[in-house]
RNA sequence: GACUCGGUAGCUCAGCUGGCAGAGCAUCUCCCUUUUAAGGAGAGGGUCUUGGGUUCGAAUCCCAACCGAGUCACCA
């Protein structure tokens, strides 16, 4: 309903029934003065912009007098009134540029109504405005536009957050509540320059990926988030129904077995970014729905994807940085080739002085209890062994590091080692102490991988919730034969982090899973009391 | 899931040994034609997250709930 239709009064009785601040009031009223100013607060029309607020500050020169004739558009986000001058800064965005408003020159005949009124009173921090004029630099020497012309663009009826940096470059007045950053994002985005520096970093890692992939001839694939059995990893799904089929169908929580039909199907590589769904908990580095970027390569091993990989995390930095040292908290982290290689057992000799290999389940659970690794009767030699891992040895690989050859029963989608059978052909990519990417040389027995899902099984009916369910139709594709392949799948949010200095998986999602406000929520609860 | 910390004006926060609800910025009125955390004078603005309790009296103390942050556990 365009406001044009109501009058004042009943634009200002809708207000009484919200409770609305008294800025938003101001905001509203200011609204439909400018509509009775004839002033369409919301043009339909494009905006002919022709320079951004970027371009202007690096590339204006005073000598040449370049940008004599700019049209720039953005939000209002700052205000100087000296009088019958003003300055003001417009956002784009490119940046800031900073316009000065001249009340005669903006309103040249006796009619000033558009400096003093409009622009004075009406607009305000966050309307969006569009300037035209020339270019120029002030007595202290800031480039700034010297405007003539001035439209409303679109008016704002909420106040933004006022964010002030002073000449040491401190911020006074942040917006700096997280819920209400990432609840808002949009304020976030507005008022915080940084944020959207994460996220250009972040397409930035991306677009890295994406172009590496492809200089090498691979094909990027889309393959379902609904599938009828989640597999491609241990987790718990999220569930859905499809009416019209009346099934069950899950979000996915990886997208290995797809790509690896399609390698069946004849792709020499496939890649895809996964996002995923996990419905388990959730924290600092933890998001239910999160980004995997998995990629296969037929007639390759695990060895060739651990140089691939370094090659491409590498690429990554440079890209993001211009330097393969980045900076993390207070450390350095070095992503130059090549990264260290160790095997699990090795690290574990290595943390612990523990040689493991050729021991038996009973050995390794006694070692484990000497080590005061909790561990339980129930666990296998593998389990075991990676129980001791995790608990004292990833840790100490802050710098990349490639840890080698898991035990075969973490792993049922690996293929066993070629010298060692309880082992397979697996790596992590471990960085500051976490796991950042997993790749395996794939399993494409499909006797071998039979057995494997069926110990799987096992563990499900003992009771495992994160086992693996069968796929028939993924062992169906495998029987009619995948050449040796090797896969990689690389944590994309975690990765971001990484780059860009974050402890915190909610700074590198646009939209972090939150709980729902207060009105949704009660709604919620009124359902829940339903049910019950 | 456990523990710790927090929720007060549009934003950032003070007030918390119980006694009229505060500051800066923002908003409104006035002054100011090169400012940049502009400046000067004045004014308005509050469901102190919610619900109970103690008390003559609660933003403040107690209990519970909700929301968030952090630490740990779980998961990967």
């Amino acid at each position: 309903m365009p406001m044009q239709h109501l009058s004042l009064r009943e634009i200002l009785r809708k207000i009484m029934s919200q409770h609305l601040s008294e800025q938003e009031i101001q905001r509203r009223k200011d609204l439909q003065e400018l509509i009775d100013l004839g002033i369409e607060p919301y043009p339909a029309a494009l905006y002919p912009v022709n320079a951004t607020a970027k371009e202007i500050n690096e590339q204006y020169n005073d000598e040449e007098k370049n940008f004599q004739e700019v049209c720039v558009a953005g939000r209002l986000m700052s205000r100087r009134i000296i009088g019958k001058a003003s300055f003001g800064e417009i956002m784009d965005a490119s940046g800031r540029i900073q316009c000065y408003f001249n009340r005669d020159e903006i309103c040249t005949g006796d009619d000033k109504t558009m400096y003093n009124t409009v622009y004075k009173k009406l607009l305000g921090i966050g309307d969006f405005i569009g300037v035209k004029g020339h270019v120029f630099k002030t007595q202290t020497g800031q480039t700034s536009i010297h405007v003539t012309e001035l439209t409303v663009l679109a008016k704002s009826i909420k106040p933004l957050p006022v964010v002030k940096v002073d000449e040491e470059g401190k911020v006074h007045d942040g917006f700096m509540n997280p819920e209400q950053r990432y609840r808002q994002r949009y304020v976030d985005l507005v008022v915080n320059p940084g944020v959207k520096d994460i996220f250009i970093k972040r397409n930035i890692v991306i677009n890295t990926m994406r172009e590496f992939f492809n200089a090498h001839g691979y094909f990027e694939a889309e393959t379902p988030v609904l599938q009828p059995i989640p597999g491609g990893a241990a987790a718990r799904p999220f569930i859905t129904h499809h009416n019209a089929l009346d099934i069950p169908l899950y979000m996915r929580i990886a997208n290995e077995l797809y790509l690896k039909r399609l390698i069946v199907g004849g792709f020499d590589g496939v890649y895809e970014f996964s996002r995923n769904f996990r419905n388990e908990g959730m924290d600092r580095t933890h998001n239910p729905e999160f980004t995997v970027m998995e990629i296969y390569v037929a007639y390759k091993d695990y060895l060739w994807m651990m140089d691939f990989t370094e090659e491409m995390v590498e690429k990554i930095a440079l890209a993001v940085h211009g330097s393969t040292e980045v900076k993390f908290g207070d450390k350095v982290l070095s992503f130059k080739r090549p990264f260290k290689r160790v095997t699990m057992l090795g690290a574990i000799e290595e943390h612990t002085g523990h040689n493991l290999a050729g021991k038996s389940e009973e050995e390794i659970y006694e070692i484990a209890k000497a080590l005061h690794v909790e561990v339980d009767k129930s666990m296998g030699k593998g389990k075991l062994i990676d129980e001791i891992f995790s608990e004292k040895c990833e840790k100490h690989y802050v710098q990349p590091t490639f840890i080698m050859d898991y035990p075969v029963e973490m792993s049922p989608l690996c293929k066993k080692h070629r010298n060692n059978p309880e082992l397979t052909e697996r790596f992590e990519l471990m960085v500051n102490g976490t796991e950042m990417a997993n790749a395996y040389s794939e399993l494409n027995d499909p006797i071998d991988q039979r057995e494997r899902f069926e110990e799987q099984l096992k563990l499900m009916e003992g009771g495992d919730d994160e086992a693996m369910f069968i796929d028939q139709d993924f062992l169906r594709a495998l029987e009619y034969g995948m050449p040796p392949t090797s896969g990689m799948g690389i944590g994309v949010d975690r990765l971001v982090m990484m780059m860009t200095n974050n402890t915190s998986i909610q700074e590198v999602l646009f939209f972090p899973q939150m709980r729902p406000e207060k009105v949704a929520e009660k709604e919620g609860e009124k359902k829940e009391a339903e049910k019950k």
